[in-house]
RNA sequence: CGGGGUGUAGCGCAGCCCGGUAGCGCGCCUGCUUUGGGAGCAGGAUGUCGGAGGUUCGAAUCCUCUCACCCCGACCA
């Protein structure tokens, strides 16, 4: 491709709007252009990077034996009902209607359109398993779209869905879902982990996150350097503590705490460790007020505690619930002497396992200290693993101990068992002619995420560093004085010409820029290879060759070529 | 949805407090010079100051409403 065929439009100056690196790098090197808040148009040269990364995962599809198909993204509202989604999807969903006021959603995924296609073309047993996967935009309006194509609300996206006459079956494929995941972050170049996940909204039993390492990442990551153990913060299990709850020591006492409201504020007027104190959180699961019990320096996990009996649904107590339940201002809430027939109180294990604890006490500007289960109030009504783990906690599997980091969540793959064949009557004949519903599974793979999360992996002070699998052209020659020099021209064409029959996707910078201008796009675009052509070397018969990215710690350094053999060099540079 | 902030030229911003008819840098156009790290000089174009209403002789500036976008939060009481 010739710059001056193509379409180049980088910036010295990212808009305002632009927080996160790979977004401000994106806008700057013209890879993406805003609309509309989490709306994007991918501009030439982004598109060629989506399309490489798109061109990796089909592979890798088709390697592990899955078939491509397309489905609209327009969905009938009426396969949503029958799934029972409509509903629980929610306002996440972008509803439409048509001119007869059907309803129809813009499709956030395609559980529900692929079960039916299984449905009407599946009828034996013979026909399994069966894999299909498309790449196609998706649509979420999410609560706060933010970071550019990170969390768009229009997004590409690679899903697959796995239809199985047995459990074995399933389990199958979905580790040659798992091997093909591996495979296609590795060819991309990205550092990641896969984490053992959550289910969420999408449903099912077995499921694993491929997250990218980086610090931006918005979901934090529990693994164990000692293990294989890794896993989504939301799901990792804190243990119980395993030294059983020490004898009470202290007598309860109140302590004034005039301005303290949190347990941070508590912790340092008393002197003590913040994990010396409980904090209380108030839900409501219906109309029936629940407690919960947390150390102070602990977060409440809320996927873990919607697992819980009767909590599917619960939500936060607004301050007049608590009010009305407490007779106290939020602040000063605890345990202690509150009515256990109308109130339920959850523990968190490592709660239910401390003695001579401080709290609320239910009275404006006071604290209890001293408190014990038993004695100062009654046993929690149930003691459960609400709190995400903190670095240090024991690890799961028994091996030593967790740490934390970021991650971007790029793929998934969930076992979503007859869930949806169920709910939507989608069965096969088994070999005795019995009809079974059939398991399934479904993987998505975030395609326009990956550019975004490469870039966080992959950039410097002066753009970005395309891994070599997703660049949008592998080597940038800079021609410098094309336009006035026939001896440039001549190399630079002919250094094109043969490179580009040779099979490499070449941008040849024909343009009428100064050099300056020429390297500083090349850079920020982040092309992995660079040929500088110039009459100064062309005299010599050299040209010079840089990496975009440098040896670690030191600057990339140029090399001279000469131009009779650069092919043959270039070709022993570039290779992967 | 709650809190905060910002909307002025394609992009980044100043002007607003204290009302007087809009400016800077980058980019863009023309010409000349320049050409190995975001050129120099000269000339030039571009704005319903997000929108509506109001106050005023007069509004980018003050008031009201509204829309859009961004950030933080939506979980610890």
């Amino acid at each position: 491709m010739r710059a001056t065929q193509f379409f180049i439009s980088t910036t010295k100056e990212a808009p305002s709007e632009a927080e996160l690196v790979s977004h401000k790098l994106m806008l700057r090197a013209g890879l993406i252009k805003r609309l509309g808040s989490g709306l994007y148009t991918w501009m030439p040269l982004g598109l060629r990077v989506l399309r490489r990364v798109e061109a990796i995962v089909r592979e890798e599809m088709n390697r592990a034996g899955a078939i491509e198909l397309l489905m609209p993204a327009v969905q009938p509202a009426e396969l949503w009902e029958e799934s029972g989604r409509w509903a629980v999807f929610g306002p996440q969903m972008l509803k439409i209607k048509d001119r007869h006021e059907r309803d129809f959603c813009f499709g956030p995924t395609h559980e529900e359109v692929i079960t039916d296609v299984a449905r009407r073309e599946i009828k034996s047993y013979r026909q399994l398993p069966v894999n299909f996967y498309q790449i196609q935009m998706k649509f979420r309006d999410e609560i706060r779209p933010r970071f550019g194509v990170m969390r768009a609300r229009e997004f590409l996206m690679k899903d697959a869905y796995s239809f199985h006459a047995s459990r074995d079956s399933l389990v199958a494929t979905y580790q040659t879902m798992y091997d093909a995941y591996s495979r296609v972050f590795s060819r991309l170049g990205l550092t990641f982990r896969a984490v053992a996940a959550d289910t969420g909204a999408i449903g099912g039993s077995g499921s694993h996150e491929f997250h990218v390492l980086a610090d931006s990442g918005e979901d934090l990551i529990a693994y164990c350097p000692d293990s294989d153990y890794a896993a989504n913060v939301e799901l990792a299990e804190a243990l119980a503590p395993a030294t059983p709850r020490a004898a009470a020591a202290e007598a309860m006492r109140e302590v004034d705490t005039p301005k303290q409201t949190t347990c941070e504020d508590v912790a340092a007027l008393l002197g003590i460790p913040l994990q010396r104190t409980v904090k209380l959180v108030a839900v409501m699961a219906g109309e029936r007020m629940v407690v919960l019990l947390l150390r102070g320096d602990h977060m409440l996990n809320e996927v873990k505690l919607g697992k819980l009996e009767g909590l599917a649904d619960f939500r936060l107590a607004n301050e007049a619930e608590i009010r009305a339940a407490f007779d106290c201002p939020p602040g000063f809430l605890g345990p202690v002497d509150i009515d256990r027939d109308r109130i339920t109180v959850i523990a968190d294990r490592t709660v239910a396992a401390m003695s001579d604890f401080v709290c609320g006490a239910n009275k404006p500007k006071l604290h209890l200290a001293g408190v014990n289960f038993g004695r100062d109030l009654k046993e929690p009504d149930v003691v459960a693993d609400i709190r995400n783990v903190v670095t240090g906690d024991p690890s799961p599997d028994g091996k030593g101990s967790l740490q934390l980091c970021r991650g971007i969540e790029v793929g998934h793959v969930f076992q979503l068992g007859n869930k949806y064949s169920k709910a939507m009557d989608a069965t096969y004949l088994d070999e005795a002619g019995k009809a079974q519903a059939m398991e399934m599974g479904c993987y998505g793979i975030g395609v326009s995420r990956i550019v975004a999360s490469a870039i966080e992996q992959n950039h410097d002070d002066k753009g970005i560093i395309w891994p070599q699998s997703m660049a949008p052209f592998l080597l940038v020659i800079v021609a410098i004085g094309y336009g006035k020099s026939e001896m440039v021209k001549t190399a630079a064409d002919n250094l094109y010409a043969e490179l580009t029959a040779a099979g490499f996707d070449v941008l040849l910078d024909d343009r009428d820029e100064r050099p300056g201008v020429m390297f500083a796009d090349a850079e920020l675009i982040g092309i992995p290879h660079r040929i500088t052509v110039g009459e100064r070397g062309l005299k010599d018969g050299i040209i010079e060759y840089q990496a975009r990215r440098a040896a670690p710690g030191q600057a990339s350094e140029a090399r001279k070529i000469a131009v009779d053999t650069a092919k043959e060099s270039l070709t022993e540079l570039m290779r992967d």
